[in-house]
RNA sequence: GCAGGUGUAGUGUAGUCUGGUCUAGCACGAGAGCCUUCCAAGCUUUCAACCCGGGUCCAAAUCCCGGCACCUGCACCA
């Protein structure tokens, strides 16, 4: 395969995505539609194990899973604050075109007013006789700008929900009720999320709808420590004043750095989560929110970074969000979402962006080898495919005896992939770019003794003289000793 | 959303400036077959594209207009 010359990591996942089946632009012959992605094939399955990655981690420490529904009504994200601050209002410059938040331009003045509606905002900008920062030309008429996809259904309003988060808090009582009363309580949800991106790029970093795993943890607020880190790897820390730590976890708090032993704890859990994946951590960080940065329901929050080439993304936001959120529910609803004596719990939250932990995997997995072909190179229990079975040729009867042992094989493993065409280092590439790790080669030997040949991916090694029958006694396939052997 | 650039098979590209020989070339890929006792080898053969819609013209991949998408920068990223 030949490649553009300067393609940045980013453009190579991309193309390879597309060509392999991990992800693609949805609606494409149509044009595309900016912002919404397919999962392919392989993904599909990548994404699944990220899934299930992430749950046991969270799953082991006691969490409890619920999924509820993208669409909300809007009471419900009115009290959450959605309704209000995912509206924009925007201005634009009569002459130079350029757009601006009529928030910023206020706050630029000095008026740290929010208004409330487009009247409001166009009286104001009269008023302050404000111009165009850019080119000092003549303002026009605000517009609102909607971050959420509303809907509207028999006269009622809807949203998609911008986050999953609160669908897990509307649930509260009922899922104390299940926890029978008593906190710490850890609550996950994987869904979809949705946001109307003003400019969504970059694949799948930024989308309109996306996959999110959330997880809110619910927390007595005058106990600290319920949780507390115990990791002595050293992180890399850039907190909200720009200076960047090196430090454990644990470091980290005992020096002030992270205010909070249960909040540092998560962001333990997460780099965890982010490494049992297969994130590079050479390329991870985390990164701790400026107060003017802060969500509005976020009093403190601390992003996991990865970097891209150059540019760092954010793939998993860690935020302390106090009792905002039960707070205003309880206001709004009149239910009582208190877990004792009318006091509120104080919620953690790490949010990941499935699709950008995702695409952070295969960033962190592809390599090229001195041949110039790819090999991606997907811990063992990630890959789409765990293991191929190749013929060494058609003929001979090998292609028989491979399929009657692929076909035993998938018993047990049913993603087992089986190709017989072309040469058999072709098929090894093939298999090495979607990031098999094992390929089980029939050849001569098989059909005289029963073994076959395991070939490594990374190494490229192999060990002959296996029987085939060893391989099936072990079920899960990847955790039969005899796959280990090859990979030192 | 703004400015600039770009859009040709599954992928990467040639051709576009200077409209016609382009029934669109090449490489990789994929399929069928041959060969081959282990790493994208070779041979035969097949598949597959001018982003969409208008316009100009005898003639449009090529020029013009509109849309859509992508890239880079700015803004946005709650």
């Amino acid at each position: 395969m030949r490649k553009g010359k300067n393609m940045g990591e980013l453009d190579e996942i991309l193309e390879i995505s597309k060509r392999r089946g991990f992800f693609w632009p949805s609606f494409s012959i149509y044009g595309g539609v900016a912002g919404l992605n397919d999962y392919g094939p392989l993904g599909s399955i990548l994404k699944d194990r990220i899934y299930h990655e992430w749950k046991r981690i969270y799953s082991s420490i006691g969490g409890i899973e619920i999924d509820t529904p993208s669409v909300t009504p809007e009471t419900v994200l009115k009290a959450s604050g959605h309704v209000d601050r995912f509206i924009d209002l925007a201005v634009g410059c009569n002459t130079c075109k350029s757009k601006f938040k009529v928030e910023s331009l206020l706050s630029d003045k000095g008026v740290e007013k929010v208004p409330e509606n487009v009247e409001e905002a166009w009286n104001l900008i009269k008023d302050i006789e404000i111009k165009c920062p850019r080119c000092g030309g003549q303002l026009g008429e605000p517009f609102e700008f909607h971050l959420m996809f509303p809907i509207d259904s028999n006269g009622e309003r809807y949203y998609l929900r911008p986050e999953t988060a609160q669908g897990i808090f509307v649930n509260f009582k009922l899922l104390l009720n299940f926890n029978r009363g008593k906190l710490p309580m850890i609550v996950y949800q994987q869904g979809k999320g949705y946001r109307n991106e003003i400019s969504p790029r970059q694949g799948l970093i930024r989308q309109k709808e996306f996959n999110m795993g959330e997880v809110e943890v619910f927390l007595d607020p005058d106990v600290n420590g319920t949780f507390r880190p115990d990791s002595t790897e050293k992180l890399t820390l850039l907190d909200r004043e720009g200076k960047i730590h090196r430090e454990s976890l644990v470091d980290a708090v005992n020096k002030g750095i992270i205010q909070s032993e249960d909040h540092a704890y998560f962001l333990q859990k997460t780099f965890e989560f982010a490494v049992r994946i297969g994130i590079d951590r050479e390329r991870l960080r985390f990164r701790q929110h400026r107060k003017d940065e802060l969500a509005h329901y976020s009093r403190d929050c601390w992003d996991l970074e990865f970097r891209i080439d150059s540019s760092w993304v954010e793939v998993t936001g860690i935020s302390d969000r106090g009792t905002f959120d039960l707070g205003n529910h309880q206001k709004s609803s009149g239910e009582n979402l208190a877990f004792e004596n009318g006091r509120l719990a104080r919620v953690i939250e790490p949010a990941s962006g499935i699709d950008r932990m995702f695409m952070a995997v295969l960033i962190s997995s592809m390599v090229k080898r001195e041949n110039g072909y790819n090999n991606m190179k997907l811990l063992e229990y990630m890959a789409p495919y765990p293991v191929a079975v190749l013929p060494l040729q058609k003929k001979d009867g090998l292609s028989e005896k491979a399929k009657e042992i692929f076909s035993m094989i998938r018993e047990m493993e049913p993603y087992a992939y089986y190709d017989e065409s072309g040469t058999i280092g072709r098929r090894y590439a093939r298999q090495d770019e979607i990031g098999t790790p094992y390929c089980i080669t029939i050849d001569y030997d098989t059909l005289e003794k029963d073994v076959v040949t395991i070939r490594d991916r990374d190494s490229t090694e192999q060990i002959t003289g296996v029987p085939y029958k060893d391989l099936l006694t072990h079920s899960p396939f990847l955790t039969n000793p005899i796959l280990k052997k090859v990979r030192k």
